[in-house]
DNA sequence: GTCTATATACTGATAGAC
DNA sequence: GTCTATCAGTATATAGAC
């Protein structure tokens, strides 16, 4: 998927991050305040607390930068709610915690996830770039790989008997795009305790998946 | 709230609408494909049929185009949702004839309705000038008396025994949330009949308000 | 009312100094 | 690796012809 040839050393967790990682940090953080268009690698490199120069010797463009941050969330997401499809149990039980722990990664990078919405809407632009295009393809399959987690577990809930009769692609369409809906208004809150996020994220979650009517 | 002392002539309906008008369905169709900041007045006059000086007799700014759009999108979700807070019978029922008439105003009003999605993001813009500021601001409390309409009626269910007991103000932020999510993944296809788009809007409402639980 | 021409400013990206 | 200087392209908005 990747033209360069270029060795990532991924998660190197220095006490001082690589200039790289501080660009990537300061575009998710920029592109989520002002949107991609509006956001200017002038703002990215200011927020470093450097100039154009280092944004462009560590990315070719500015749309290099929105790719990597996308890949890079993306693959993150997947990493936290992967595991619990693939444990046993009811498809109920498994659903409920893949929507919590995608609302948890969701406020706890919120940057991140931020930037991968902003992907999944406008990529009808009527002036991008062929290359752009294809890039923008390739995230979507990404995407869709991760949607059918979901309509897989939603299956199994069905035959199991614990989630009721639905189309599964409807229903996971519905059910992912409410829990990234989240992230129009839930703002980070420093003093929030980590247990406090926890609870947030699995008062939504019940709110989604069990419904507002009453039993 | 309008600074400006024009007399607007709302809903003329003429067969041929007036330039204004156009310029304004123009907007919200290009703002929809590429977002605000990548849509380019060439863009809007071009989709008129046009060139810009007809847009800038028209509008002072692009900024005053997006706010135009926004107010008459918001005005008419409003018109279209409000009947069903105020009629009689159980908060349950009443909260799901809202909820179908919002997807129902955004399937069939869509880029209207994205147009209004993008200024609920992109508020905090570190750019932005003042008077476009104060602007959104006074849209946000728009959004915030719509969104009131919903707590009332989730309050009045649980009241009545009809919604379970919850957090009103969590609960409405979720729902309309979850509701607007819908525009992210809605493509209008023209073969899809009237009665079509009720059916897909009323699957969506029911899993929504329902859950995806067995009972 | 609508168009043409243009002023003014900004932005993505590059080249080369250090 | 990072910065300075700058180019080339594009965008908003205005002024004035028709």
């Amino acid at each position: 998927m990747r033209e360069t040839g270029e060795t990532r050393v991924t998660h190197k967790m220095d006490a001082a991050p690589a200039a790289r990682e501080r660009v990537l940090a300061a575009a998710a953080e920029a592109f989520m305040h002002s949107g991609y268009s509006a956001t200017t690698i002038e703002d990215i490199s200011k927020l470093v607390g450097a100039t154009k120069g280092l944004v462009y010797y560590h990315f070719r463009s500015k749309f290099d930068i929105f790719l990597a941050i996308y890949e890079e969330g993306m693959a993150d997401l997947r990493r936290k709610v992967e595991p619990f499809a693939e444990t046993d149990g009811p498809g109920k039980d498994r659903l409920i915690a893949m929507a919590n722990a995608h609302v948890h990664n969701l406020m706890t990078h919120l940057a991140y996830h931020r930037v991968v919405q902003q992907a999944v809407r406008g990529q009808s632009s009527p002036s991008i770039k062929a290359r752009h295009r294809d890039a923008l393809l390739a995230l979507n399959e990404l995407r869709k790989d991760y949607e059918r987690l979901f309509q897989q577990v939603l299956a199994d809930g069905i035959a199991d008997g614990s989630l009721h009769q639905m189309d599964t692609f409807l229903a996971s369409r519905t059910l992912l795009s409410s829990l990234n809906a989240v992230d129009n208004w839930y703002q980070q809150d420093p003093t929030q305790s980590k247990s406090e996020v926890y609870m947030l994220s699995e008062q939504i979650v019940g709110l989604l998946i069990n419904g507002y009517t009453a039993k």
